[in-house]
DNA sequence: GTCTATAAATAGATAGAC
DNA sequence: GTCTATCTATTTATAGAC
């Protein structure tokens, strides 16, 4: 793995973040060693550190990375039915989180291997996402397309069951992707009487 | 913290199972020492070989007697209508989610620290009782008083819709526990048409 | 049954050569 | 920018005294 000294600044950032990623996501945040991390790039130890104070900083990058991502990413339109708003929301979250599973996997998994303040920044992030599905069952309620039994409690049993699908999910299985999104929303539907 | 020389063999044992279901939930299992355990017990590190014969097994030994104690406990009436048997099911694993907290945090994020033949036996464990919603719903199915989009799939929905309750109820808060159970149910219960 | 002491390995992080 | 070498701390686990 020994590489011959050479300048790879450009992807060497990169790659130590993918490394990280998919080591903390196998086997755990505390049970990853740096030199583990530097093996999988290719590159020694001391170089992570060129790229990272630390390895706390390595973790809270991947996690609010994720979460402002599918920040970024999600798009709604609230002058359509809360019923279509719920679907899309449904469709974006089921794919995103088999598009990256493993930083979904990080996302509550490594929540208490931050450090306090990093967490605090992490769950602001994590509670505006949270709010974007709840403002739409707000919006079903108030439309009276939806029958939703406590819309704090509904937000994250729903959130719950949708990320649930990294944890069975396997490419190649039984059901492929869209049906999966739409087994889903027969659940969904049903729970919210939409 | 260091402990007279003195015989407590009769209540040792259990003690540093509490003390590492305890810190392996708050830390996770790799970023706890069997130092710490000792210390938190009130024993220096050498007594805990006494117990365990090393600290996978301690991991190992919590997993499998938390599923043990949720199949020995649940007990169904094949002979009551589906939903019923359902509602019934609900309740039971809500509240031994709640009352089991760290058991079920535990059981879900470190199985990647089992060592594969562990996690065999485990996830068998598991099935049997993932197996136990899925009869309900089946039999709902049968009887024409459910409607289930796809069993395998809803079965693992509505688990990770209820365990996910560990993630967010907080004793003393908003909601008291039959309310969260009522909630769940009229969730579920909307979900599968029952 | 519990202790102290220690072996053997590995951790995170830094310094300085190239 | 990356390397090698190393510091300091901590780890799991064991041996043997009491």
């Amino acid at each position: 793995m020994a590489r011959t000294q050479g300048s790879k600044a450009e992807i060497t950032g990169p790659l130590i973040r993918d490394a990280a990623r998919r080591l903390f996501a196998r086997h755990g945040y505390a049970a990853v060693s740096m030199r583990q991390i530097a093996a999988e790039v290719g590159v020694q130890v001391g170089t992570l550190y060129s790229y990272t104070p630390d390895k706390q900083a390595l973790l809270a990058d991947l996690l609010r990375s994720h979460m402002e991502f599918l920040l970024a990413r999600w798009q709604d339109d609230a002058s359509r039915p809360a019923p279509e708003r719920l679907h899309a929301f449904l469709r974006f979250h089921v794919s995103t989180s088999l598009e990256h599973p493993e930083d979904v996997f990080l996302s509550y998994m490594e929540l208490r291997n931050l450090t306090p303040e990093n967490r605090r920044a992490l769950a602001l992030l994590r509670r505006r996402y949270e709010d974007a599905l709840q403002a739409i069952l707000a919006d079903g309620v108030a439309q009276g397309s939806m029958v939703v039994p406590d819309l704090r409690l509904t937000t994250m049993a729903l959130i719950a069951m949708l990320t649930g699908v990294t944890n069975w999910y396997r490419e190649g299985g039984r059901l492929d992707r869209d049906r999966v999104v739409a087994t889903y929303w027969d659940l969904v539907r049903g729970a919210v009487g939409a």
